[in-house]
DNA sequence: CATAAATGATTGAACAATCATTCGTGAATA
DNA sequence: TATTCACGAATGATTGTTCAATCATTTATG
């Protein structure tokens, strides 16, 4: 009577593969605009099955945007705050940031949507909330060991953080084409500037 | 027959409410969720009004984009790109367009959403990318003369002027709360880092 | 001044379309 | 045979838009 392995693979596949077509759907029309009806025929899937893996459309716009969080914020997260070379670690982490971000551009589109009615969505957006305090928390840090070796200029270092965040997610809205990976080279030694690196 | 000039008053207040209201739930619930019903009730307008004023609703979120963006632009390119003292206009520059963007809090998320979807409002999406070009382009020119009279590092000062209005907009999306203005005098110096002034 | 005609805004019921969700039936697997 | 997924027609609710009737205001006429 349980299912066979084989089968939860498959559904484990098919599952994904309507979350993806949902949240390509999401990202470009939006969500009151993304119908289920829609959603299955680019899963190429029954109408009927997308209720069988997700609740409804609510828990499936969740899902798809606090699924991917737990992998990201690892992704994001992942740079020492208190190195030997701040200013390298610096330009090490911002590289990383920057070109992780050119890469999930729909992704962050659900982001700056929720981010954008954040009332709307308030469950998601208190997950996405507590990450980017967590982010900001682990730059600031960096930051004041920064300062402390006398590399990095005398700033308060939760606004420099904040800005840092903000170009992050910024740089999303700013490139809609795909031709920015040309200027990724350009983007990391300026975002640097913003820390105040003091070797000139 | 023709209208008398109070009875145009009138109007011109009365869409100036419809228009108000619907700038308003546009931002809170999106395209979509945002009815013609709810924009009648919150503007205390009965349901038909509404298509007197607008064509339709598509109109109506157009207008909210664009009408506003005329004096808007005309604000946020208020500065001298080729002043006598480019770090002091930089640093001048910054604290309008922050306090600028802090007090249309509103109207960003409007930006916002059609940014974020630019497919799906491509006509809208034209009008603010052109201005957005241009606001570069601005920024830019300051950048360079900037760099001229050796008060700025040298950079590529395309990506510098891209990063600062990603900043920009960004900001919207990391300050939901409205205690942020607390923070805007910190903000200020902290973006000119981002253009690399030399004096430390 | 009084009245009528004309113009054009105001209104909300009616309409057709679309949507999320439910559910009964069929198919497949263990 | 029993269980569970797959399916899509049916349902009920909601939407944008249309439109015919109503109302207010202004102008023309006596």
């Amino acid at each position: 009577m349980p299912l066979s392995e084989q089968q939860i693979l498959n559904m484990k596949k098919k599952r994904e593969t309507i979350l993806e077509a949902a949240t390509s759907l999401f990202a470009t029309e939006g969500y009151e605009a993304t119908t289920i009806k829609k959603i299955s025929e680019a899963a190429n899937v029954s109408f009927g099955s997308v209720f069988t893996y997700f609740k409804d459309k609510e828990e499936l716009f969740y899902t798809a945007v606090v699924e991917p969080l737990k992998e990201l914020s690892d992704r994001i997260l992942d740079f020492n705050p208190d190195p030997m070379d701040p200013v390298a670690e610096l330009e090490k982490m911002i590289a990383v940031h920057i070109k992780l971000f050119a890469g999930i551009n729909q992704y962050l589109t659900l982001v700056v949507q929720v981010v954008g009615q954040h009332q709307r969505y308030a469950d998601i957006f208190e997950k996405l909330d507590t990450f980017h305090d967590e982010f900001l928390e682990k730059v600031s840090i960096l930051i004041q060991n920064g300062q402390k070796k006398g590399l990095l200029i005398q700033q308060e270092p939760l606004p420099v953080a904040t800005l840092y965040t903000s170009l992050l997610i910024g740089i999303r809205l700013n490139n809609t084409d795909t031709l920015y990976s040309n200027m990724l080279d350009h983007y990391v030694p300026a975002a640097l500037q913003l820390f105040g690196p003091k070797n000139k």
